[in-house]
DNA sequence: TATATTTTCTACGTACCGTAGAAATGACGA
DNA sequence: TCGTCATTTCTACGGTACGTAGAAAATATA
């Protein structure tokens, strides 16, 4: 997924095979993942509604379906939404950012009109 | 996990089984849980840090280490963290809560020092 | 001490993931 | 058209985690 949200386009699975060995990678001493292997992985994202296929064109190209910071605020809500006591849970969350992010968060804030009951 | 945040003691084995069998569980035809299988379960919540067990007492009693609404914000704080782009995915999140959670955050975020660099 | 309770040890079925070979499919040049 | 090569699908195996619980060991109790 790395590697499908740092190009954001779409590209095929031999592409991602030879991005997924980073110089990091390779000075790890992994070896080069092989093309089926990719290409499996690549499927059981596309069932999970992670990376969407196309199949127009020989060699399939995948892309992410979202970005990451949507998948990662996904995943945030997704936590959040399996808690039953939502307004304990986000006065944790807020109780444990640091005042950057407070004043990050204040400011996004700002943007979503105000609740009016 | 749940039964033993609703209750906010600590249970042992035995008390656990009999409450993992509640109305809607019996409804659905779910038989009881044996008491070894509660025990399988609390020990492996044990290691990962979940529960915490008494052991000075024979019919050991076990307690959740966090409350429900801790664990959920470390849960997001944990997928939080593991963004590189903690800023976008902080966007993301706040661009989809309600209009009345986000009034609920900017309370919270009251309580919290602002920054100055 | 014999017995009942509680805990630990071991195990089995299921599911998911990383990995990839074997087989099928599709494209492309001779 | 056919053989060959690239690509995709199908199948599989080892590893880890989870739900479940029996067998065995430890401990309390009558």
């Amino acid at each position: 997924m790395d590697v499908l949200w740092d190009s954001g386009e779409s590209l095929p699975a031999n592409e991602l095979r030879d991005r997924l060995l980073t110089p990091a990678a390779s000075a790890a001493n992994r070896k080069p993942l092989a093309t089926t292997t990719v290409l499996t992985v690549l499927s059981r994202l596309e069932t999970k509604g992670f990376v969407v296929r196309d199949r127009g064109i020989r060699p399939h190209r995948y892309r992410a379906m979202t970005t990451r910071a949507e998948h990662t605020a996904g995943l945030m809500h997704e936590v959040l939404g399996s808690a039953p006591d939502r307004q304990d849970a986000l006065a944790r969350f807020i109780g444990n950012v640091s005042p950057q992010e407070a004043e990050t968060l204040r400011r996004l804030l700002e943007t979503i009109p105000l609740h009016r009951e």
